[in-house]
DNA sequence: CTGATGTCAGGGGGACTGACATCT
DNA sequence: CAGATGTCAGTCACCCTGACATCA
């Protein structure tokens, strides 16, 4: 596997375009971009609309299960939390008399917000989705799966 | 932790698991983890690993050329190059005799750093591809440019 | 003047690790 | 005791906008 060609000129084998990591960054970068502009314009940050498309379907999660079901830390979701806690979306006790867990829940102004939110975000899936074949659609998912978890996603 | 009955998922239809822009964050999510790791081991940030590549493909680019090609400000791209070349990765002119555009070249180290670091990039690349069928790559780079496209990547 | 460029200053959202107290 | 949780503190990488000077 050794390769002994010294110093490489721009060969095509080179162009890190042609990469699949390049096309999954780009058009991931190109969702975010979408979706962060979209939510700004209806007062959500990304994390803010994932937490609340979470709570939305499961009503009473604490800040750790939601940290887990978005995959980061319960302190950056403690932040994600308090944010929309502060702008009333959702409420959570200050105390429980039964272990540490506080549920959160939607409040009716947060119900409000996100169903304006997943308008904006499920037209931005719509527009990805009709970029290609319709019969491609099961297979894209299973291998953008099966990518995640080859990388221990 | 169940203590009650964790609540019930209203509709399928609002599981946004099933959805595409959640899949490609998330494998995009598990690239970039993967990356992270294998170039901080090796020394170079992210968007450093990209500058060097750029560079390799195309030598004596500027900054502003390099910020266009990698999508971010030349602010931004300033910052990945003051780094690379503290790390002596790079080399930049302080002055040029015509214009205000200064040519960035790889040093030897540069190339040395980001050819080590291209084989760490490269078997995460292979641990990807290796994850579906061989016959679905050129339709998922396919689908992939299309949804950026679509959005405007 | 206009446009492109390099650069400084400032800020912000997002994520992390470490540490600690609380509760089962 | 261990284990999960909530939270405070600090840090970091990354990208942005604004402003300014330089130069064809």
């Amino acid at each position: 596997m050794e390769d002994r060609t010294p110093v490489a000129p721009p060969h095509p084998a080179h162009d890190v375009t042609e990469h699949v990591g390049y096309r999954l960054k780009r058009a991931a970068a190109a969702l975010r971009g979408a979706m962060d502009k979209a939510l700004r314009e209806r007062g959500l940050t990304v994390p803010q609309y994932a937490c609340l498309e979470l709570l939305d379907e499961r009503p009473g999660l604490s800040n750790a299960e939601l940290a887990r079901g978005t995959f980061v830390t319960r302190q950056s979701m403690n932040v994600v939390l308090r944010g929309l806690q502060e702008a009333d979306l959702i409420t959570r006790p200050a105390t429980t008399d039964h272990g540490r867990a506080l549920p959160a829940h939607l409040t009716e102004a947060g119900r409000e917000r996100l169903h304006a939110a997943r308008s904006a975000v499920y037209a931005i899936e719509r527009t990805m989705v009709d970029a290609f074949p319709q019969r491609r659609l099961a297979a894209l998912l299973a291998d953008l799966d099966r990518m995640a978890e080859a990388l221990g996603g």
